[in-house]
DNA sequence: GTGCACAATGCGCCTATCGTCATACAGCGC
DNA sequence: GCGCTGTATGACGATAGGCGCATTGTGCAC
């Protein structure tokens, strides 16, 4: 299995999905969408993006699955799908923590 | 500390993260370097990239400390430094796996 | 129907990054 | 020292994607 993941498109899948979370603003806005559904003015207000740039990263998340919205009367709701994205985050973010440690204890040792 | 998460500077570290696994031509590299040390002109022509190409995006990996190098005389080998790349793979892979299993029983019911 | 608020899309600008070519650097054999 | 092989880097064109402005579309109230 581990030699199946080495097939080029199977590596152009998951970069594809890397590539949603690799832009800040996607990011803050699966942040802000993973405590429950949230308006759009809210994320607009949230992140001081403007209206256009939230409703394109909106779609983006939408389309690959990691969100979906809820119509209230004339605004939109949205909110996170499945908690997949939190567990990267939390892992990625022990290893930045652990990468730092590491660099402190190499200026403690110089 | 699910708060923590949401300040932006770390948001945009971990998006930092996510962007290096966001080009396939890495994470084939990557892939590449998970069973041991491999040697560059392999990785170039696995991959059918430039010699350049190839060094840059190693060079990369290395500065953010997911490969590290070896001198093997005049010749580097590169290998993989954890497994926290192969972890997230995994959860990605499982996850783009259940969504095109889902659009199967889609079809199937319609 | 008209008007109003909210969301999506067409267009353009701009920056970042990919990917190559040519060049410089490093280590080994002579 | 010189040459050779292997790696890194500078310069460049090409493409992708962020981001906003202006516009169009959509649903509610009247």
């Amino acid at each position: 299995m581990a030699q199946g993941t080495s097939t080029p498109e199977a590596m152009e899948e998951i970069s594809q999905f890397f590539r949603l979370l690799a832009e800040p603003t996607r990011l803050q806005l699966l942040c802000q969408l993973r405590q429950g559904p949230v308006d759009v003015a809210s994320l607009i207000q949230a992140t001081g993006f403007s209206q256009s740039h939230i409703s394109r990263q909106l779609g983006q998340l939408q389309r690959a699955g990691l969100v979906t919205s809820k119509r209230d009367g004339v605004r939109l709701l949205y909110r996170a799908e499945g908690e997949l994205v939190d567990d990267l985050c939390l892992l990625v973010q022990s290893r930045l923590r652990q990468r730092l440690e590491a660099q402190l204890q190499h200026l403690a040792v110089s």
